[in-house]
DNA sequence: CTAATAAAGGACATTTTTGTCCTATTTATA
DNA sequence: TATAAATAGGACAAAAATGTCCTTTATTAG
């Protein structure tokens, strides 16, 4: 479904939100300790999501990263899903072809964006803050 | 969503169901030009269609892959995504957790269930002969 | 029986994704 | 100001996915 880059990179998102509403920083060692994921992998990731401006990375001592409450908010999944993996999870055929075209889909095409659209849905309406305080009540979790 | 190898190997099948339709047995070659894949991978994907009972085929001249009338309504998609992409798409965790469970979910468990749920119910619920007749009534493509 | 045709399958090549390592840059603090 | 801590970023390495080529095997038709 999403590229292993794009897993890390929502976990880490969601990590950093979680400690960011304690007023904590977090270090990228930190990060991948607590999700489970290569360091150095999850930095070029990071390194991603603050170009986007998922997240916001301090350098120096005392530095790392964090999110604004604020963002934790308009944050969604679909634009980080979107800044690593690109679009091609809301707008290409299922079958692959070269584009996905209402006027000449191919057999899946009706029920497969069905389930595009849901998914996008989905994505696009979960934010940031409501995954993070799942996490926080320890309902759910990261690693495992 | 699919890998590149299960887009062409669907698409082989629902082609092939389509010749098969019409009496006809086809070639690699002809299948590879009709549905617009490199030829030796899609051979390659037809041997595991064949090894899962999914197409039939027959060596030497005259021979080629064919799938019969009865077999176009009990083999769908879900059987052809699981036999070359095997069941990470059914039963794997959204955001890359070892494996999806439910008493220890990630933050996206339930909401990612839902949609896995509907691909999978929708991939199960389509026959090849369904994607097949789509095709003959020149409704549905299979290149473009 | 022989030649030709088509799938089966093994070995190899290329590309993409995933992952590592090292250096440069920024910045807080002693 | 010097040092150390942290991200940024480039170059490289390994693994997986995609794609090619060639030989073997089965089968049909002449
Ligand atoms: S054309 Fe294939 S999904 Fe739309
Ligand atoms: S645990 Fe992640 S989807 Fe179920």
């Amino acid at each position: 479904m999403f590229s292993k880059a794009c897993e890390y990179g929502i976990r880490a998102a969601v990590y950093i939100a979680l400690q960011s509403l304690d007023g904590r920083r977090v270090s990228v060692t930190e990060i991948a300790e607590e999700i489970d994921s290569p360091v150095a992998f999850t930095a070029k990731i990071l390194q991603q999501l603050t170009r986007n401006n998922i997240v916001h990375s301090v350098k120096g001592p005392t530095g790392g990263f964090e999110i604004e409450r604020e963002d934790m908010d308009t944050v969604n999944l679909s634009m980080i899903v979107k800044a690593i993996d690109g679009d091609k999870i809301y707008v290409g055929c299922g079958l692959g072809l070269k584009e996905c075209n209402a006027s000449k889909p191919c057999p899946l095409h009706d029920k497969f964006v069905d389930i595009r659209n849901d998914l996008s849905t989905m994505l696009k309406s979960t934010s940031l803050y409501e995954l993070a305080t799942g996490l926080e009540v320890g309902l759910t979790y990261l690693k495992r």
